[in-house]
DNA sequence: GATATACTTAGATAGTTGACTAAATATCTA
DNA sequence: TAGATATTTAGTCAACTATCTAAGTATATC
């Protein structure tokens, strides 16, 4: 998925809120929706594009379906980012 | 300026662009408009997003309109975008 | 197999964004 | 101060995005 699409998942609240949670443990829908105040076909919105670009991947586990930080894709992101900002 | 708006302006390539530009040198609007296929007003509004979240600076020269990178904002940002990518 | 649970997909809609044209402002130069 | 140059502001519009409700799919349980 292109840098671009990355940053533009990156530039939403909601999205980077989600990420913060995942940070900390793998999730299913549901026990993310706790944290927010959306529908949960809103979220899932969310959460497809996130896995459109990588930041996240999803599997399911029974009635669930459990999503997790990519941390390579966030690897991958720091460098480029850490290239863009860059002295002169 | 928040972090959410600085996102939202870096989720844009035309703008990303622009910093790249202004990482050479500082630059008239007019020559960085030599850049793009786009009229000076859509470029006008894309630098007027890029002053409002402080990553770029303008001063006039005369009738130019000189544009800068605000580095302090970049090393402001390159911090807190370290912290987000932290590891779990 | 019928029902419940967990989630996604589809379709509609309001708000935001990025592009354009036209008009305005600021500076320089004759 | 009139005209040229450089840029911004204002207003419009099409495209995109985030949200919702309703309907659909997949798994588990009775």
């Amino acid at each position: 998925m292109s840098f671009n699409k990355t940053m533009q998942a990156l530039a939403d609240p909601t999205r980077r809120r989600i990420l913060e949670l995942l940070k900390k443990k793998d999730l299913g829908v549901s026990e993310i929706a706790k944290n927010f105040e959306m529908t949960l076909p809103s979220l899932s919105h969310h959460l497809n594009i996130l896995k459109q670009t990588d930041l996240v991947t999803s599997q399911r586990r029974g009635q669930e379906i459990i999503y997790s930080l990519n941390l390579s894709v966030f690897e991958e992101l720091a460098k480029v980012l850490a290239k863009f900002f860059d002295k002169k």
